[in-house]
DNA sequence: ATCAGATTAAAACAGTTGTTTGAGAGGTGT
DNA sequence: ACACCTCTCAAACAACTGTTTTAATCTGAT
């Protein structure tokens, strides 16, 4: 169960700290807060159960940390940058659909257990949730209502827009947050490059010819 | 903490049985299925801490026990017959659309829990999903298939009719599970009834629109 | 070499967890 | 009256929880 680690160089503070935050943030992407045990954590840190007291005030500091690390990794995929540099609108909803999906995709496998976490901050919110919201989540999503508001030709605020914008984040989170059901009702199907492709364009589509509906009926 | 019972007449197995369904079923829901506690769901139900591996053989029994019961709530609500005696499959998708979202949403209120288990489930499945997929998720995930089949006239089984089936169920589900989110890039957003009914035409539109563009472009 | 500070380690803490135990209370049949 | 079965209860069980304590260890500057 324990797994075998790049053999810790004794005494560095930065090292078993960045240890215990990669372990934690598995643990908890697994089990959630509360289900988490600090003990998992360490063992598979490869540290002692009093480093998370140390180096974090107690476990929910160690949560914090995770968070934390959770929102510079969102930050630094900014779909900001992504849709700026797009020549069109619609290029731009490609780009980010295509972005968040892959991000999404990727978050079930090894390592990425932001994803993850956020499934159990949904399932159970904690204190944390609303940095998290305001610091990474927000930012994006006023991104792609802007990109959504041009595409309809109608103001951010519009309720249309408004709710469009979910419509085409329900489409991407979808495929994170129900993979459990999806590979029960369909289970030959395997998230292969070409699938995530295939997905991408997909709610492009879908999403792009309804925006185009709504922009002939709003000009109407 | 513990809240005032219908007090409980002496004996009667069914009945601490079903309080114990109904307890365990809130308090699931809240903290999943690890997190919780036998004996929080045995105070909230007025019951001795025993009683659990009396009437149930332990803890485990017991989440059965409640998802056997979110079963039968789920297929009581079966989508079948509302696509059935709808007369076009237009108005069975605005049927299936709004009651899914409608269950959806006062899933977060009094005692509907099966919803806020699902999230738990979602974030770390347990060997009970397989059934609840099995025999309430699936089935109308069918229905809802052969529905979108019949509007962009291609068979179920094609790819653009299953990419699309999830498409909408995402956008329903979406309202569910991601509230917590919600309500916090949006947060003057109340859920009265008439906010229902916009999201739940809201989908529908943007769905028809685009199942219709693709309609179109199957038969060119 | 020595001291101060930072980091780790093992052991123990009190509290909570799911589960079991054994006794008792209520009803029903004889 | 008695025995029998079903159900409830309080108490206790060992295992596990997050956290604290105390001592040991290493690093780096004097």
């Amino acid at each position: 169960m324990s797994t075998a680690l790049p053999l810790p160089p004794p005494h560095d503070h930065d090292a078993t700290r960045a240890r215990l935050v990669e372990a934690a943030g598995e643990v908890f992407a697994e089990h959630g807060f509360q289900a988490a045990t600090v003990r998992e954590i360490c063992a598979r840190a490869g540290a002692n159960i009093a480093a998370v007291n140390y180096h974090f005030r107690d476990k929910m500091g160690l949560y914090d940390a995770v968070l934390l690390e959770s929102i510079c990794v969102a930050k630094m995929a900014d779909l900001r940058q992504l849709a700026e540099q797009s020549q069109t609108p619609e290029i731009a909803l490609h780009q980010i659909v295509n972005g968040m999906l892959r991000r999404m995709a990727h978050a079930a496998e090894r390592g990425n257990w932001h994803v993850r976490i956020m499934a159990h901050e949904m399932a159970h919110p904690t204190s944390g949730l609303d940095r998290v919201v305001e610091l990474a989540i927000g930012p994006n999503y006023s991104v792609l209502r802007g990109v959504i508001a041009q595409i309809v030709g109608l103001p951010p605020h519009h309720d249309v827009v408004r709710l469009s914008t979910h419509s085409v984040i329900a489409q991407v989170v979808h495929w994170a947050h129900a993979r459990p059901v999806i590979s029960r009702v369909w289970p030959d199907l395997e998230m292969t490059d070409a699938r995530l492709d295939q997905i991408a364009r997909h709610i492009t589509d879908f999403s792009l010819a309804a925006l185009r509906t709504f922009a002939q009926e709003s000009t109407k």
